[in-house]
DNA sequence: TTATCATATTCCCATATAGGAATATGTGCA
DNA sequence: TGCACATATTCCTATATGGGAATATGATAA
């Protein structure tokens, strides 16, 4: 049981469900996901830590930064995000999460270092 | 996003998410689920509270018991509990809790006060 | 090798919270 | 009215945890 109890811990934290929600649309490495959320580098780390810890993502080394992917062997972490994606309109900040991967980054191919973020204001 | 947020706050810790599951199958009162889990009366009275501050339970009175019953209108919560189910075999407490439900007290009528709780060992 | 950048980790603190013990509240019955 | 029982609440404490600031680690490029 405690792996259930664990998901949910982890996904009770604003950051993690906000990571977990990127990561259910796209590969990211962290200074993207910095950038994205508009949340420290340290705070999305030790985010990213805990839910590796968990087994939930890999992450893959590329030239000088570190992606992360969700692992997809967990059937009922997988329907839960499943779940709040088909309900996304609800979640006007999840949306707009994942609407800022594209608008803001996606427009290059290379991470954009997170305090090149021109876009916050 | 609180409600998400609130949710699985709600379903990380195990007394709770062991009273959802409960409930996912019947209409309990408090000492029923007291006596099933094995689990402190004050515990368990504090985790219905705060399901209910959820409006994740709705509570009816018969008598001296104070039954609760799972509210069925929150889609996601619905879902997951439809997904723990549905993967009961891999969460032997759950499942037992859930067999205790007639094992230990549905072959009477009313509810057994926790303090007879003969079968304990 | 050294500078730079991306990421991870450590230290610290404020805050939240679960549960035991005791007690209060509420309900029905004699 | 008073007792017995079911439930709710309060008080208390031990514990966990999220995030900022600073720093360490690791990789790359010049």
């Amino acid at each position: 049981m405690n792996d259930l109890l664990n998901i949910f811990k982890t996904l009770s934290d604003e950051t993690r469900l906000r990571i977990v929600m990127l990561l259910h649309h796209d590969e990211l490495c962290v200074c993207e996901m910095s950038g994205i959320l508009d949340v420290s580098q340290p705070t999305i780390s030790k985010g990213l830590s805990k839910l590796r810890d968990l087994n939930l993502v890999v992450d893959t080394r590329k030239e000088k930064f570190v992606y992360y992917r969700l692992r997809e062997d967990h059937v009922i972490l997988q329907n839960i995000i499943k779940d709040i994606a088909d309900h996304m309109d609800q979640y006007p900040k999840l949306k707009e999460d994942v609407g800022n991967i594209s608008t803001k980054w996606k427009y290059s191919n290379t991470p954009t270092p997170i305090d090149a973020n021109v876009f916050a204001e």
